[in-house]
DNA sequence: ATGTATGCAAACCATTTGCAATGAC
DNA sequence: GTCATTGCAAATGGTTTGCATACAT
C-alpha cells in the first residue's frame, strides 16, 4: 500500500483516539499497518500470522475489537464468505464485479461501468452506502459444452 | 407462495430424485414445502420451527443435507449474514439487491430497476447469465446514531 | 434385500465473553 | 493512580461429521 496512504489512516486512527480519550496502543497501530500492506482481502487468521512473521504478536480478542473500531472508522471493511469472515482495508471504496459459473465454480472479475453508474445512482433511505458486490451466476461456456455432450451421449 | 410454484417446484425436485435414482423421502417434500411459505429470507432454525409448528419434525443434519441439495437444484440461495447463514426459496432466475450494515449485519431488500437493467445489458462473453446478486455494503442509520453518540459521550 | 437417507450426539471452529493483569495517560 | 485495553482461557453457537437405525426402492 501506498505510503501516503498509509500516513492518512494512521492520522485518521490518531484524530479519532485523541478526539475520543480512547487509548494510542502499539497493539492498535501495528494492526492497522499489518492491514493496510495486504494487497487485498484477508481473514483474522492471515492477519494473526502476519503479525506474527513480525514479531509482534496480539491476542485474537484483541484483533477482534481492534478491526471492529477499525470499521467503525470505516478503515476497514468486511464480508461474510463461507467459514468466516474476510476483511479487506478500506482505501476508498472498493467494488467487486464477478460472474461465476454454478456448475465449476469458476469467477471471473467483470468491469461494466454502466453496472457501477447504475448502483450509485440509487439512493438508499436511512443506508450510507460505501461498496458493493456483485455476482452474476450462470453457466460458463465450457460447462456448457460438457452438458450437451452428455445430454448427446444418453440420447444415443 | 403461489400454488403452481408450489407445484413447478416439487416436480423439479421429484424429476431431479428420479432420473439420478435418489429417494423421494417425505422430509424432502416436507422441507422444500416449507421454504416456499416464507415470505422472504430465513434462517435454519426458522426452517426448523416453522417444520416443528407443523409436527414434522427434521433433524439438523437433515435440514443442512436438504438444503445443500436444494441449492444445487438452485430451488434455494444462501448469503451469510452476521452470525448465521439466511437462506431464501429461489424458482426461475431470481435476482436480489441487498443492503447490508457491515457493523450490525442488519439486511434489507433493495428495489432497482436500473440496476437490473443495467446487469440484463451487460454483455459477458462465453458466459450464460441466469441470475445476480448484488450486495451494497455500508452503515445503517441506527448504527450511524449509535456511533454518533459515542463520539459525543466521550468527548463530554 | 440393498444401500440411501435420517436422527442423534459429538466434534469442529470462528467468534465472543469474563476476568485478571498490563500499561497509556 | 486510574481505568481503558490487552491476553488468556473458557463459553458460545452455527455447522459438520460419524455412525447406528430406519425406510424408499
Amino acid at each position: 500500500m501506498k505510503d501516503h496512504v498509509k500516513t492518512a489512516v494512521r492520522e485518521v486512527l490518531t484524530n479519532y483516539l485523541e478526539q475520543n480519550k480512547r487509548r494510542k496502543t502499539p497493539e492498535r497501530f501495528a494492526v492497522l499497518d499489518a492491514i493496510f500492506d495486504f494487497p487485498s482481502h484477508f481473514s483474522l487468521q492471515e492477519l494473526d500470522e502476519v503479525l506474527e512473521s513480525r514479531h509482534f504478536r496480539v491476542s485474537k480478542a484483541t484483533l477482534y475489537n481492534t478491526i471492529k473500531l477499525f470499521m467503525e472508522l470505516r478503515l476497514v471493511i468486511s464480508y461474510r464468505a463461507v467459514g468466516e469472515t474476510r476483511y479487506e482495508a478500506a482505501y476508498g471504496n472498493v467494488s467487486h464485479c464477478q460472474q461465476i459459473c454454478t456448475i465449476c465454480g469458476r469467477v471471473n472479475a467483470v468491469k461494466s461501468l454502466p453496472i457501477i453508474r447504475a448502483v450509485e445512482e440509487t439512493h438508499l433511505r436511512r443506508f450510507r452506502k460505501e461498496s458493493f458486490s456483485l455476482q452474476i451466476y450462470g453457466v460458463c461456456s465450457s460447462c456448457q459444452a460438457r452438458i450437451t455432450r452428455q445430454k448427446n451421449k444418453k440420447q444415443l
